[in-house]
DNA sequence: CGCCTTTGACCGGCGC
DNA sequence: GCGCCGGTCAAAGGCG
């Protein structure tokens, strides 16, 4: 794994992943067979492709965010309604960017946790200068993820979580790109897999529902129950506050394939989904 | 026994 | 050069 992310840090590595983009006979990522838009099938890929490729060299900003989250299914008015009222919530809730970290910072209650879906790895802890509380550092346990996350407590409101994320969870897009998952599928990856439609609806309900009803309320974290079916407990770390956007339908890489390419990970068809978790209980960073 | 956290060491960047 | 600081590594131990 170490080796694999080494490799991934290089430009050389960055430009071979993109290579394989453009290859649709790549055994690693291969065109969806059909988007979920029904009137463009033809001469979408490679416009889409293109896209996602200038993806690949730039990082998402807070526009990206705000059109990523107002992007729903056009046939649900509901859901839109929704959508606006998240990316209101999440533009209010203290989501910043600097320079290719999000910042989010949320009210804790409690030990009261879910798990967001992803396995983070903790691979260290730091005292930081001028705060009593520790920072955690987490790292995504997919092999193929270049997902980070620093956690901390605020020092001013010790109920508030101050979560950095940074880089992406690729693997999220894999199921886009894999022609084979049971054939391509990294074994190390132990996180469970949907089908696409499946995760598809995970992170698009998601992405509508987690910050109304969590990031602005707080409290009452119940997770959804299917999302426990995917997922699986983290022991100490237990995610609390899902948040995945992604542009589910009219072209499947679309402005929001605005995945943050932090330093060089070549965070490839990551475009397709980004996503933050934040996560810790008390116990979890420390304090 | 394998996976995970813990925790001090280590490293690179930066300011003095 | 030196020390500080934030980030990462990796050995050791814990736990299911």
């Amino acid at each position: 794994m170490e080796e694999l992310m080494a490799a991934w840090s290089d430009g050389s590595s960055e430009d071979e992943l993109v290579r394989e983009l453009l290859d649709n006979h790549s055994p690693f990522f291969v065109l969806p067979e059909k988007t979920t838009e029904p009137d463009k099938t033809s001469g979408l890929d490679e416009e889409a492709i293109n896209r996602l490729i200038s993806a690949v060299y730039s990082g998402p900003t807070i526009g990206d965010i705000d059109s990523a989250l107002s992007v729903t299914p056009r046939k649900n008015d509901q859901l839109q309604e929704l959508s606006q009222a998240s990316r209101i919530s999440i533009l209010e809730s203290g989501l910043n960017k600097v320079e290719h970290k999000y910042t989010l910072k949320i009210k804790s209650f409690g030990n009261v946790m879910a798990d967001d879906g992803y396995k983070w790895r903790k691979y260290g802890q730091k005292s930081i200068k001028n705060s009593p509380n520790p920072r955690s550092y987490y790292r995504c346990t997919n092999t193929r993820c270049s997902a980070k996350k620093q956690v901390e407590r605020s020092s001013e409101d010790p109920e508030t979580l101050i979560i950095t994320y940074e880089g992406l969870h690729l693997h999220y897009a894999y199921p886009y790109f894999l022609h084979d998952q049971n054939e391509n599928v990294d074994p190390a990856i132990k996180k469970p897999k949907t089908t696409i439609s499946q995760a598809q609806a995970h992170e698009t309900r998601e992405a509508q529902e987690s910050p109304t009803t969590n990031l602005t309320t707080g409290p009452a974290l119940s997770p959804p129950e299917d999302r426990e079916g995917i997922m699986g407990s983290q022991g100490l770390l237990e995610d609390v506050v899902p948040l995945m956007i992604r542009n589910p339908t009219n072209n499947t890489f679309s402005n929001s394939s605005s995945c943050s390419s932090y330093r060089s990970p070549p965070t490839s068809p990551s475009s397709l989904s980004w996503c933050t978790s934040y996560s810790a209980t008390c116990f979890d960073i420390g304090i």
